[in-house]
DNA sequence: AAAAGCGGTGCAAAAAATGCACCATTAAAG
DNA sequence: CTTTAATGGTGCATTTTTTGCACCGCTTTT
């Protein structure tokens, strides 16, 4: 749209950090760019930037304002989708934040369901972490988050939140297997690999593991699941996952055992979005299929 | 500021009828007006006007078009007063709407009470019944309202709520001012005067005379308070009003007394914004500010 | 000392918005 | 039924705004 032509432009010197880059992104001159910025500061009444030797810099005033123009921004698009929903079919695009647990098997099935009866709709879906993924839906780069025990930095609407508890995950012939559910102290006198520091699933390990009697010492550590699942099959060794993340049905060779609740209790997985907004049609509904298909993943 | 310049005009489009009517509003030609509206259409995708043959009006894509807009507008002058008290002096407008009783005493007090605060503060106080008051809030007319038993037509967020008792008003020779409380058949036996329909005061007469034994007979009726405050002086009659609109000290020849619970249940006076709504800085602080005074208005 | 960036400016060219005269259509007025 | 006075829309010349180019003064880097 036209009119926000100006903020672009403004967000691609904040980005680039000088004018000069930013006019060269943008296709257009420096002084021109120049300009328009010196125009619409004096317009605004205020300096945006502060001017450094090597470049510019939003200053808080142009930080406030790069807000509100994020924010217009996506409500504009809430805008268009709510018109192109007054007009018959739903169109529009929805981007989701999530977790790694959601990538391989629920989220696929959900989205796929949901574009059966809407096929105008299309997906982004993003792995994040969950600072990423709080964060991505402060900057309006989400519409929604789908995360394992959230941190709470930036105001989050809960949408839906539903227990998990962890699963140990081991081969079919691993001695634990036998047993209905595991002992995390059992789990962790066996070779285990764990998350990286920045997981839900690690965090709840960690905290657990410093209230009970036996020390974390993963074999490995690492930021993919889909790494220490199949380092599994390899060495004979405990990983963890939460149950969505699991493939309920057929496993292969492998299979998963809860840990006992009094060991690990269990850990939120929530679906949220920023505070406040109103988010695009498509995504809003699309918010509301998650929470009811999230429903029957509910444990504990 | 320039980049909203289409949307005011669309705005003024809407409210006069026609683009001829708005272009001379606007002080610009009616060939300019209608080509920046067709431009803005075919920008947007969509019409947002549907052409009649005596004007144009809002299709139902341009309401939602006017809302994003007036959202945009509001938020906008919250970016400017959150700027503008980064550099020292807080500056800004309030606009409160609110029911009668808070105009002769309440609200003076507060707005002169913040004033000295913050001199770079100013005010605009409108009088509104309670469905005016929140459809000022949803058009974004006002930031704030306060508003005796609203009537919760859209999306309010409340910031405080207080109980208020309503009192019957007479002069001080009335012969029911002997007592320390009233009942309501009591009153209704006395010539009174009530405020007119869209009232809450009257509203929970009405309600109140419906279940009692006595109907309402009023012998004025009256939507200003002034007016029957001071009716009562001249034929000794009953009056009815809220605590806080009672100058609760001096109160020359008239006197109140509060209505039985059993007879009136005490109503809700609520200081309210609209839903999501980002405040500017001046007005998120004068409703806090509102919020404390009214803690002593507490009654109940 | 030279070179390479940076933001900023004067001026002419290009682009966009505007005003004017006018058209087709239609609802009200005579 | 004709006339009149509205309405939205369009072609074209004019005005206003925006842009690109060449350049300045300044600071940091080489």
């Amino acid at each position: 749209m036209k009119h926000l032509q100006t903020f672009r432009f403004i967000e691609a010197v904040s980005r680039a950090g000088s004018i000069r880059k930013a006019a060269d992104d943008m296709n257009i001159t420096a002084s021109a760019l120049n300009r328009r910025i010196q125009r619409f500061e004096e317009e605004f009444g205020v300096e945006i930037f502060e001017r450094l030797p090597r470049g510019v810099r939003l200053n808080p005033a142009g930080e406030l304002l790069m807000q509100h123009f994020l924010m217009q921004e996506s409500d504009l698009r809430r805008v268009r989708s709510q018109v192109a929903d007054l007009s018959g079919e739903r169109r529009g695009h929805v981007t989701v934040a999530c977790s790694q647990a959601l990538i391989p098997y629920f989220l696929p099935a959900r989205t796929a369901a949901y574009r059966r009866d809407h096929p105008g709709v299309t997906f982004s879906v993003q792995v994040r972490d969950r600072e990423d993924a709080e964060r991505d839906l402060a900057e309006f780069k989400s519409d929604l988050a789908l995360v394992f025990e959230p941190v709470h930095m930036v105001d989050l609407e809960v949408l839906m939140r539903i227990p998990q508890v962890i699963h140990a995950i081991m081969r079919r012939d691993h001695p634990l297997a036998v047993k209905p559910e595991v002992r995390l102290r059992d789990c962790l006198d066996q070779p285990h690999v764990i998350p990286s520091r920045r997981y839900g699933v690690r965090a709840m390990l960690d905290d657990a593991a410093a209230r009970g009697s036996r020390p974390l010492r993963p074999i490995a550590t690492s930021d993919s699941f889909e790494f220490m699942r199949h380092y599994v099959l390899h060495e004979n060794a405990i990983a963890f996952q939460i149950p969505i993340g699991l493939n309920m049905g057929d496993c292969g060779q492998l299979t998963s055992r809860p840990l006992a609740l009094r060991d690990v209790a269990a850990g939120s997985l929530v679906l949220c979005q920023l505070r406040g907004r109103t988010l695009p049609v498509a995504s809003a509904r699309f918010g509301l299929a998650l929470s009811t298909a999230l429903e029957q993943f509910s444990d504990a």
